[in-house]
DNA sequence: ATGTCGCGGGTACCGCGA
């Protein structure tokens, strides 16, 4: 069973370009980040006419994740718990059931944190993580195959970057933002894509400035946290970097894992 | 550092967030 993350960067603008990719790599769980529209104006019908099951959480202008998928829904929970003041739609769970057992599956859209001397943005990024580690704990104990998914705008290595030294003042390559990414991972999390290679120049963002993707000055930030019952049948991760060179591109590009959750 | 982009507000481009 296919399961991807996506950053679209507006599903609206990108409409055409999600339907061309949902048909090219069939996945049959997808978690987008970054949809900018509130629910009402997803396009909902468009995605349905493939087959897939649709849930949004979403937000007017900026942020918004979803969940599509070919299985139905048992249970959807939006808004990660931890902080009710908190109004951004960055969190959303959805849980199915396969011939392995239940599945449960996040789309997380983790804070960007710039600038670090806001006196808002970056501590809002720790604390967000430190909720999400909180959640993480939680469902973990539920001994379930559980995928964490998204854009968690953080550079766990210096490998993940072209530039390393470029991002030393960068939100997303901070020391505090890696030991809280690291101390999710160590709940017992396995990361997939390290998990399957660790060479260099496996990117999942380029911006759209500098001609970083000419120059492949890429980062990887898009990242997908599978529990040990999702580990044990991981079958396959990748990054579908051919889709950064498409007309009018998302700056991220799609990660995706198989795991082996079918029938025997 | 930037050779950028999507969205909202309000109808021409600018501010914002990334």
């Amino acid at each position: 069973m296919k399961i991807a993350t996506w950053n679209i960067n507006g599903v609206r603008a990108r409409i055409g370009n999600l339907t061309h990719w949902l048909r090219e790599s069939a996945p049959a769980i997808v978690c987008l980040q970054e949809i900018k529209t509130v629910d009402d104006q997803f396009p909902k019908a468009e995605i349905e006419a493939l087959g897939y099951n649709v849930e949004t959480h979403g937000q007017k202008g900026f942020n918004g994740v979803a969940l599509l998928s070919r299985l139905p829904f048992d249970e959807v929970n939006r808004g990660l718990p931890g902080d009710d003041a908190d109004e951004q739609a960055r969190f959303i769970e959805g849980v199915f059931s396969t011939p392995k057992g239940a599945l449960r599956v996040v789309s997380l859209y983790l804070p960007n944190g710039n600038p670090i001397d806001d006196p808002a943005k970056f501590p809002y990024k720790l604390s967000w993580m430190d909720r999400l580690e909180a959640w993480a704990r939680e469902r973990l104990a539920l001994e379930e195959a559980l995928v964490l998914a998204g854009d968690y705008n953080v550079i766990p290595e210096p490998i993940d970057a072209k530039n390393p030294r470029a991002w030393v003042n960068d939100a997303l390559f901070q020391p505090q933002t890696r030991q809280a990414f690291r101390r999710l991972k160590n709940l017992s999390f396995t990361e997939a894509v390290r998990a399957v290679t660790d060479k260099a120049d496996v990117y999942t963002f380029w911006d759209y400035q500098g001609g970083a993707w000419q120059k492949n000055n890429g980062i990887r930030i898009d990242h997908l946290l599978l529990s040990p019952e999702a580990a044990d049948r991981l079958g396959s991760a990748s990054i579908e970097k051919h889709v950064r060179s498409w007309e009018k591109p998302s700056d991220h590009v799609p990660v995706a894992v198989e795991l082996e959750l079918e029938a025997a």
